[in-house]
DNA sequence: CATGAATGAGCATTCATTCAT
DNA sequence: TATGAATGAATGCTCATTCAT
């Protein structure tokens, strides 16, 4: 089965079948329940094998999330570039940001609602964590300001206020997903219509 | 080992020594994290006297849960019967949410971070967790609506975004305390105002 | 509820109860799965009290053990004492053994399944565990050769197959019940049966 | 500690040590009273590691039961090859079931006496653990009836209950061996005896 | 006579990891 | 490059029992 199409990929695609292998389990099972055996045992290598491209369990995770993050940018990226009329690109970017965090919850999880231990290695220290989706969308709203589109006020101030609405309704969906919830889908609609809306001139 | 002078603690005080011992540990760590050996080790008894005081793991993290929530209530409805102004109310009980959770943040946390299977049970077997703070503000939502003061919508369709958004700054700060943040101050002014405004009739 | 009886049984009674509690619930889960505890809950005292009765655990099983013997042999007395015709007597005398071991199939089990070393202790030792029940037997045998109703032979032998028989049928029920037996009541019919035919002069 | 001079002992040395272990000490203790620890201890290696050999505790059980059943099936099988008339046959092997129980009591008592519900399990899942046994026996049974050396009567019926009395012997012989029994030769010779008796035409 | 408080030992199992090859 | 063998540490929880009162 497997076994054959394994043979066939040479070693410099095992780490990034490793890669995708720990990505499929982690976004179903989450960092916790995902082990290094679990891992070895898809890919059908060893244990061991693992050790030889990433150092821990706690890196190979590292590498996931850099790779959430580079994918997050990219799509955001791409709605920016559909030139859109400001507002519509907004709504259509925070739109991706929670679905993306809702499609990969755990991935969320670990970015944004783990403890900053967690957090003090590598590049997900604080400040620089989502820096760069974070600056995405401070330009828009700074051109928004700047369109009168929405009322004057400081850059930064808003934008934070934007990301904390964004992160509110993207993290509540995804550690309390048994709450009576109204319909997910008008419930994101209305946040992301209020939220800009509470900006508007 | 350190086990002498403790012995004058008498019961209650043990029972809320473990208390305070695994709120500490839970936040720092998470419930998946912590085990009751750590939890005991910290208040240097055996494991098994734990289950003198707790049924199990979930029963020590629900008690938990409910000191918080409890506390959360009270504050939220001192400041309800206060008798202000609908609008002046409810920022007043955002504000409350916000800063009992900044300054529970190990408490919050708890409530509304973590996902130990066990919330979940308890969200489908005793109802809701924190389902009266929720109705608290769903009240007061509901009256703004009635009075013209915010727009007529889905009562529980706003009142779930309100509660986004009061959770997105509060989980924010909670979680990124290092990142760059304007004044807190403001940030928290802003985002109650933004959250009311776009509401607004 | 309970409570209240309890109440009103006397000390004397304790002990006795305690007995009645774990004979209870050591016939439906064997010694292993009883534990002080659970009597103790079942008796509503606590189980530092069942201490004060019995030396341990195992004391108070053997006391069980004691009771299930002087029942087993009062019943084949009585069964005895019916001045049925002799063959009658005995066929009477075996199922009255065997249905007693299926009823309490964990006092059977533990006095004569289980490892030697258990039964060292006191009266279950070897030679002297179920002599009695033995001698009953060994009369019968006996009587039914001096009437030529038995072929001539070796008491003792006669009188050990027979116990074997009787043992076969008893504990094979016991520690297999899943297997798919013929009806069982036509079962231990036939081995009286078969057994005491063999004997036939 | 004694981790020492073990090291040249090869996997499948090692996989029979943890059998050998194993075997000695359900035996002795009953299976419920082994752990995989006090396993691991004996044979000098860490508990993990006899997970790499055996999937758990009830896997290493059937491994232990298996083994038994085979040795004696294929003893059972070379009695019935001697083609013997129908009646000596069957006291053959009656004589090897028993003589097979007595000189491995061990496992006769894991695979009779005891009741790990693992044996439940089997018996449901896969079939009957030691049909074959039962099996052989049997036709033995049938043929004999068919015959006419065996009274006319159910097959199964008559099986069963010969199978009983082969069990007594066995089982009794090997639980209580201190008992006083005549000779021992004596007593299985005419327990095989009196079992074929009884059920002549 | 009875108990509340506490404990040490034990359980099956899983984990991330290492080491020698 | 890859692995087989092995392990120490850890998990939640239950048990029989003891001690001081």
């Amino acid at each position: 089965m497997g076994v054959k199409e394994r043979k066939q990929r040479n070693k410099e695609n095992l780490r990034q079948a490793i890669l995708d292998a720990a990505e499929e389990m982690f976004v179903k099972e989450g960092f916790e329940n995902v082990s290094m055996r679990k891992i070895a045992e898809k890919i059908e290598y060893s244990p061991t094998t693992i050790y030889l491209y990433f150092k821990d369990k706690h890196d190979l995770f590292l590498h996931l999330l850099e790779e959430y993050f580079s994918k997050l940018l990219q799509a955001l990226n791409s709605v920016y570039n559909e030139h859109d009329d400001l507002i519509t690109s907004m709504k259509k970017g925070m739109r991706v940001y929670i679905e993306s965090g809702l499609k990969n919850p755990n991935h969320y999880r670990l970015a944004f609602l783990s403890t900053p231990e967690i957090k003090t290695e590598k590049y997900l220290v604080d400040g620089l964590i989502g820096t760069e989706i974070f600056l995405g969308l401070r330009k828009s709203v700074e051109e928004c300001i700047r369109q009168g589109l929405f009322r004057q006020m400081d850059v930064d101030l808003a934008t934070q206020v934007l990301w904390t609405m964004n992160h509110g309704i993207t993290s509540l969906l995804i550690t309390n997903p048994n709450f009576p919830w109204v319909d997910k889908e008008r419930l994101i609609e209305q946040a992301i219509e209020s939220a800009i809306e509470s900006f508007k001139a």
